[in-house]
DNA sequence: ATGGATATTTCAGTTCCTGAACTACTCGGG
DNA sequence: CCCGAGTAGTTCAGGAACTGAAATATCCAT
């Protein structure tokens, strides 16, 4: 296994950071136009379903007591409310309301079209560049602490 | 402009948020094995040659005002010092110091060794996905806001 | 009913980040 | 030479994100 230096490699990690940056600029954009938080509006994307903190703190790759902090803020906004699980009443269900399920449609259109305008340039070649991806990701398990936050 | 959902950009933004997620998640933990929070460390990989306050808020796309935080951190672990410019007094460089430079050398080995270990997968595959990735980025000028923070 | 797990919260402490106001310096024109 | 416009950096107040340890409430198996 060399530790030499791979100029392709390098190449390869910035321009994966500087993609990611795109769209993650892109996003938080979309996000402080609605009045979100970075955190708060990716959970808000999350939440397709009513889903337990755990869940949440899974997702995000960060402890469960952050988490809290991030959905009081949402139900500050009053977007999300929390609803013990009947079945197992220690849960607490993330549950949008009317105005959170507004806003993360919102959310959602505003981010995909930053998605699309980025993509665009290379049109047809996207399945090919998902390919790859996909097969990189596939590759070697989640080491956790991804930290998705910011997105 | 079609407004509708389009399964393969969604797949392909999540992917690319997931890539960029593992590269931070092992970076960051490189930067913690190494006493360091992930923006200071960011900077510190940066800071191949001595650089002004102004560039690095640049490169971070972050407001000058952040970086004096970042740069107080540096200097208070004693990895970095500023230099006033002689061509122009505004003007500080920051500049690494004995520490600063063997510090900075083991993080961009355990950042490279990740990397590597992440791109694996696809082995020979990778120029082609390099030059996938540069040609979405030379498609549409950076819109500001990247966020390269959290690297 | 007891005790060991699990879900969430609370709290203290750090880091990151912004926007506005401030200091220090540069540089061109009168 | 001095003045004013502009630029580099800092300071300050405030918010948001994050961790780790300790506390609370609940579940479940014995």
């Amino acid at each position: 296994m060399s530790t030499q230096a791979d100029p392709t490699m390098d190449e390869l990690t910035d321009l994966v950071f500087l993609a990611a940056g795109r769209l993650r600029g892109g996003f938080n954009t979309a996000a402080a136009e609605l009045g979100l938080p970075p955190a708060q509006a990716l959970v808000l994307t999350n939440l397709s379903a009513p889903a337990p903190m755990r869940d949440l703190a899974e997702w995000l790759s960060c402890e469960p007591s952050n988490v809290t902090g991030i959905v009081d803020g949402l139900e500050r906004r009053g977007l999300v409310i929390r609803r013990p699980a009947p079945a197992d009443r220690r849960v607490k269900h993330v549950v949008l309301t009317e105005e959170g399920e507004r806003r993360r449609e919102e959310l959602l259109a505003r981010s995909r079209a930053q998605a699309r305008a980025l993509f665009e340039p290379i049109g047809p070649d996207k399945e090919r560049l998902r390919d790859l991806l996909a097969a990189v990701l596939a590759g070697s398990p989640d080491p956790g602490k991804g930290h998705a936050c910011d997105r």
